[in-house]
DNA sequence: TAATGATATTCATGAATTTGAATATTATGT
DNA sequence: ACATAATATTCAAATTCATGAATATCATTA
């Protein structure tokens, strides 16, 4: 098989891997768009649908990328599962990106959608007394 | 065609497609070890060959895409042609996600080989001179 | 335990990427 | 012009990725 042939290659490559793995995951302007609306903290799948406005399967499937590479978790409450980023420092990351590109990135919160999930319920509630 | 069914979705993710495509580009280790090698400034193609014990076509083909993505530039002078980064910036992205792997980055300089290039030889001659 | 709401998974297909092999290009020196 | 050194491009096969459609799972409520 002649294995050893690239050994030097290999080795030379291999540390960044694990670095390669991470931008794989956020090579996708979807799971990028995810995680800006995690920015603030956790937010239920039913929010991703509203904001996005993409089906719920689509999200469902790029939630499991970023899931699997440990870079969001899951939390389970009654139906909904919440989301959240797991190391901060991502946004570090996509900030420093966003600014090479210069483009401004939208606010993902402000689409002006609101899911029937019982956060979302119990805030237009408390809005609604409130106002 | 129904394109309009979408508009939502598209126009929500398309903001983040430029920060998706520079990080498609860094989601290969070797690019990533190429952009290491970059880090102290320009280099020649012969010296990756050295340090990362490639093949020439090989590193050949990922500087293709580094060079289409913009995020490194070429300068040819007689033989060799000089890599550089366009934006240091792109090396900011690079630590952070080495801080969030957590995994050493190895001095892709102490390989000990050293090329033919005209500046090796220099460098070669310079030192045996000083030494 | 059956129905329902929220979310996940499986499957299939077309598109894109990876990478080796062969070949081309471009500049230099004779 | 020709040979050579350094680097780039083309081509093709294998693999991986994106994404739509259908279906499954899991917790809740009746």
């Amino acid at each position: 098989m002649n294995l050893n042939i690239m050994s030097a290659a290999i080795s030379a490559i291999q540390p960044f891997e694990a670095q390669a793995q991470i931008f794989k995951v956020l090579s996708h302007p979807a799971r990028i768009a995810i995680l800006e609306i995690l920015r603030d903290g956790e937010e239920c799948v039913c929010h991703m649908e509203a904001y996005l406005g993409l089906r719920q399967a689509y999200i469902s499937q790029q939630l499991a990328v970023l899931r699997e590479s440990g870079i969001i978790q899951d939390r389970r409450d009654g139906w909904n599962i919440f989301y959240r980023v797991t190391d901060p420092r991502i946004f570090e990351v996509l900030d420093v990106v966003q600014r090479i590109t210069g483009i401004e990135v939208p606010d993902v919160h402000q689409a002006g959608f609101h899911c029937t999930c019982p956060r979302c319920m119990t805030e237009q509630q408390v809005t609604n007394e409130e106002g």
